[in-house]
DNA sequence: AATAACCTCAACCGCTATGAG
DNA sequence: ACTCATAGCGGTTGAGGTTAT
C-alpha cells in the first residue's frame, strides 16, 4: 500500500506564515507540548502540513532560539566543525545553542563559504585552493609575492583584540574631495595589515559623507560583514554610527590561528602596517580636509575605546582606493 | 526614479532513519 | 520480518528586500 501523504495538500495553506498561524500553532504547542505533527495541523485549527508546522517551530517559532547575527566565535565554530563532519548540519547545530540546522545551513551557503574562498580556502575541503582556483588572485597580482609574511604579520596584529578607529584616508593625493562626488573607496590604514578593511565612501552631492559611509570589514574573507555609517548633515561621520557615538570603530578579534592563508596581493595593498600611537584626529581634517557645514562633527581629538588614541593614518598606497575596489572586490564579492 | 541584478533566508521537497505495532 | 507513520535531514527554491546601474 502507497504511503498517504502527510497531509491533504489541496486543503493547505503554504508559503509564508502569517502572524495567526504562527500565534496558533505557539499557542498550540504551549498547552499540548510539541510532537504529533499529523494531527497538529487539524487540532490546531491550522491549515498547515503537519511538517510545515514542524519546520514553523523548529526552525523560527522555539522560544530558546537565538536569532541574531553570528558571532566570530560561532562563525570558527561552524567552520571547525565543518571540517570535522561535513555538511551535517544537524550535528553541527548541536553544537551552537539556538542555531537551527537551517540557519547554519544558510549561513553556510551565503557567508562562510565566501569567506572561506576568500581566505583561500575551498570550503569543501578546508584544504587551500588549488592555484588554478587562486589564479585569479595571484595572476593579477602583478609584482607582488605571496603575503605569507604579510599574513604573518596580520596575524600577529590580530591575535590581540584591539579596536581601531575608522579614519578614512585618502590614498596619498590620489583621491580628493572633488572625486567624492559619486562613489570612492579608501584603503584603510593597519587593519589586518591594511589589506582586508576597505571605507566606501558614498557622497549625494552637497558636500562629503552626507548620505552614507559603508564600513566593510572582513578578517581576511575580504567583504564579508558590513555596516553603515549614515550621516544627515553635511559635515562628517558622527550622527549615527553603529554602535560607539564617539566615532566609527571596528573590533578585532582574533580567529583561530591554524588557518591556512595564502594570498597574493597587488602591491598597493600589500604592506602591513601597524596602528601608530599618536594624537587624536580630526576625521574631517584628516579625512578630508573639509568641514561642510557648520562645526567640526568629530570634537577634533577622539580617543577610542581601547584607551589607545587615534591615530592618523598614515597613506598606505600609491594606488587609488578604486584600483583596490577593482582589485578585490571584483574577484571576492561573487563567491 | 525606474529597473535590473543580486542577496538572504524561510519554506518547501524528497528522501532516509527510526520505532511502534 | 514487515508495514507504515512520523521525525529528521540536506538540497533547493523563490519571495522579498537591498544595492547597483
Amino acid at each position: 500500500m502507497a504511503r498517504s501523504p502527510c497531509c491533504e495538500k489541496q486543503h493547505t495553506n503554504k508559503g509564508a506564515w502569517s502572524k495567526e498561524e504562527d500565534e496558533r500553532l505557539i499557542k498550540y504547542i504551549k498547552s499540548h507540548g510539541e510532537g504529533c505533527w499529523r494531527s497538529l495541523p487539524k487540532a490546531a485549527g491550522l491549515a498547515r502540513c503537519g511538517k510545515s508546522c514542524r519546520l514553523r517551530w523548529i526552525n523560527y517559532l522555539r522560544p530558546d532560539l537565538k536569532r541574531g547575527n553570528f558571532t566570530r566565535e560561532e562563525d570558527e565554530l561552524i567552520i571547525r566543525l565543518h571540517n570535522e563532519v561535513g555538511n551535517k548540519w544537524s550535528q553541527i547545530a548541536q553544537q551552537l545553542k539556538g542555531r537551527t540546522d537551517n540557519e547554519i545551513k544558510n549561513y553556510w551557503n551565503t557567508h562562510i563559504k565566501r569567506k572561506l574562498y576568500g581566505r583561500g580556502v575551498d570550503p569543501s575541503t578546508h584544504k587551500p585552493l588549488k592555484p588554478a582556483s587562486t589564479s585569479a588572485v595571484a595572476g593579477a597580482s602583478t609584482s607582488s609575492t605571496t603575503t605569507a609574511s604579510a599574513v604573518a604579520s596580520s596575524t600577529n596584529l590580530i591575535n590581540k583584540p584591539t579596536v581601531i578607529p575608522v579614519v578614512p584616508t585618502t590614498s596619498g593625493s590620489s583621491v580628493s574631495h572633488k572625486s567624492l562626488n559619486t562613489k570612492s573607496v579608501f584603503p584603510l590604514f593597519s587593519f589586518n595589515g591594511g589589506l582586508d578593511k576597505k571605507l566606501v565612501v558614498t557622497d549625494s552631492g552637497c558636500g562629503f559623507l552626507d548620505k552614507k559611509l559603508v564600513v566593510t570589514d572582513s578578517d581576511c574573507g575580504f567583504l564579508d560583514k558590513k555596516f553603515v555609517v549614515t550621516d544627515s548633515g553635511c559635515g562628517g561621520v558622527e550622527d549615527s554610527v553603529s554602535n560607539t557615538s564617539s566615532g566609527v570603530t571596528i573590533e578585532e578579534t582574533p580567529y583561530p590561528p591554524q588557518i591556512n592563508l595564502e594570498l597574493s596581493l597587488a602591491p598597493p595593498f600589500q604592506q602591513p602596517q601597524a596602528v601608530a600611537p599618536s594624537q587624536g584626529v580630526c576625521l574631517c581634517n584628516q579625512a578630508l580636509g573639509f568641514h561642510g557645514n557648520g562645526p567640526c562633527c568629530c570634537m577634533n581629538t577622539r580617543p577610542t575605546t581601547n584607551g589607545v588614541s587615534a591615530a592618523a593614518p598614515p597613506p598606505t598606497t600609491t594606488g587609488t582606493g578604486n584600483d583596490f575596489f577593482r582589485f578585490f572586490g571584483a574577484r571576492f564579492m561573487k563567491f
